[in-house]
DNA sequence: CATGAATGAGGATTCATTCAT
DNA sequence: CATGAATGAATCCTCATTCAT
């Protein structure tokens, strides 16, 4: 696929129409919803006809299969070098600072992850999402610790999550407040780790 | 046609028809979402024909507004008496405690606003839910803390939030998970109070 | 039908919901024509139920039918009289003068009539309608005259009908325009009279 | 299912979809009325889907609408040529005499507009014909002269109008009946050039 | 690479009508 | 006299998808 001259960049300048229909496609799903989102729209955003949308994708799903899976990787990358880690405190909250990051990274699409999620779970990246915050919740909780302790870190997860979205209506200089939703984070993860056992 | 033998299942149901659409369609909203739950799907499971429904409800959203409607009653009787209270710590953890207990009544519901965001946005409930959301973080949280402690605050609310159906998911007695979730909400706003402002 | 006391005036002031009935129909009909007036809409504007309707009207066309009926009575009387006539220009001009009146007397019913023509023409009233059109024709034209005075004639009946909706959007007196409109029609029945045969 | 032997006769019907939609609908709505005609009964006579006419149009309306574009053009261009002229008699007799034609040329449209006014009305196309229709009134009746005269005047435009549909009822040759019609027409504008002003 | 034309399935909604109470 | 509840059939319209060119 996709035949052009090698030059370390490949397909930068040139066929970035998958490109672009990614990019306003995860747009328009994040601001109105994947159901509401018709490829119609999307085509006439860019310009072309429906079915050149086709020539690139083989469904719709097909469309949000590819962004997420683009769009996702240093999540994955995040979680394959958490599991490398031994489980300690310091671990998880590089962890934390890591995903910190990687939501940061890619905004548009943990939006409409979260805001999605009853369409989302019938399609296959649903489970893979699930199946990822999964993993990161084993990575940051301790199986033995007492469930209130289990539940600082899961909601040192959720914080973070919801953090990015709900922020963005308050005041307040926007790093400044991903450092305080990070801070609070840790320490929930902190205050878990010197909690005893159940 | 239709023909269901009179044998008292469906006599018993009469008059009630309008409840009994309400949850079904709540249901099926929170199951697997309000744009792929079609009315026909709604009436096939209530044994009643479309037209039934809209005797009932003018409209598909007007379904899940009267929904929405009866069974947030409880939320804003709560915000009432939080607002009513002096913003004492006291007054704070009360809330959290009764806020457990609303969302615990209203479980399908919150589920449902929560994991379809997107579609709700554009929804005259969408403004509704987010104004009483703002209101419970404005009982919460102080506005003269530091922006860690508003954090905290917050954090506390989607704890409670999200704990509930991200729970679900974890071995352990359900109304022990709720409690170790209300205590790590009731732990965020307790140490947002004892911060110093910024 | 409808046993009260025999006051000379019976069904005055009791049972009126017919009349109503017939008196918002014949609005709502004339106004948006007969397709896109619902029975709902008529209801609505009664204050009864849908079903109210059905105990006075067999169907939606009879409601219709029975307006007409009523209301087109003066016209059908005119035509009866005025094929007793001897066919005089006198004749032909008392009965157009008649006619101004019948059609003042019932300017919604032939507002409806001339807007939903094509509503009205599979309609049992359509028929009707048209053959007493038919016959107003032969009343006032003369099948041996030229085809040019038999023009006249009809254009004189078009004349009145359209006049009274048309010169509505013009300024001036309501009964000088009538006047008018009577005066013209006269004209080209008095023109056709004193042509000469084909 | 719809399979069509390709034998030609289909083949030969590429691309002129529009224009077909347009015919059959025209036929349709000048015989059944607007309300009363359905995509599905226009996409049946013509052996394509509902969905094939969504294709063409974006809305029921909008074929209509194209079709009183297209066919009411001529008429545009008669009332632009009559306003750029002087406002004598000859000029207006003139106008009658186009205006004799345009309507043969668009016969079912103008019956369509005629028939369906209560409907039209609602609709885009209900202004722009009734502007034209005024405008056609403003070149042909003098504003100083008597009200007779004016009725006179307008009376001619609608006796050319209805003359079209009621004398296809008649005896006769239909070009024959066409220059009586627009004989009585010149006339009455004629006389009514000939009044003194009230 | 992309379009023009079309489809089949399904969506929400509206309507005239019925009937037991 | 009138209502409350329901139905069946139809409406316009939208969508994801296909395929020959």
């Amino acid at each position: 696929m996709g035949g052009t001259t090698m030059d370390g960049t490949k397909r930068q300048r040139r066929g970035d129409t998958r490109q672009r229909i990614q990019d306003v496609a995860l747009e328009l799903f994040a601001e109105q919803g994947y159901e509401k989102t018709s490829l119609r729209e999307i085509a006439e955003r860019l310009d072309v006809t429906k079915a050149a949308l086709y020539y690139h994708f083989k469904t719709k799903e097909e469309i949000l299969v590819s962004i997420f899976e683009d769009l996702s990787r240093p999540m994955d990358e995040l979680i394959e070098w958490g599991k490398a880690q031994p489980h300690t405190l310091e671990t998880k909250q590089e962890v934390l600072r890591r995903y910190s990051e990687a939501l940061a990274g890619a905004t548009p699409l943990f939006r409409f992850m979260q805001e999605n999620q009853a369409t989302v779970r019938e399609l296959s990246i649903g489970t893979q999402f699930k199946d990822r915050m999964l993993q990161m919740r084993d990575i940051i909780r301790d199986p033995d610790a007492s469930l209130t302790d289990q539940v600082r870190c899961i909601s040192a997860l959720f914080t973070m999550h919801a953090g990015m979205f709900v922020l963005q209506e308050m005041e307040g200089d926007p790093s400044d407040k991903r450092k305080a939703v990070l801070e609070v984070a840790i320490d929930l993860v902190t205050q878990a780790h010197s909690g005893a056992p159940s």
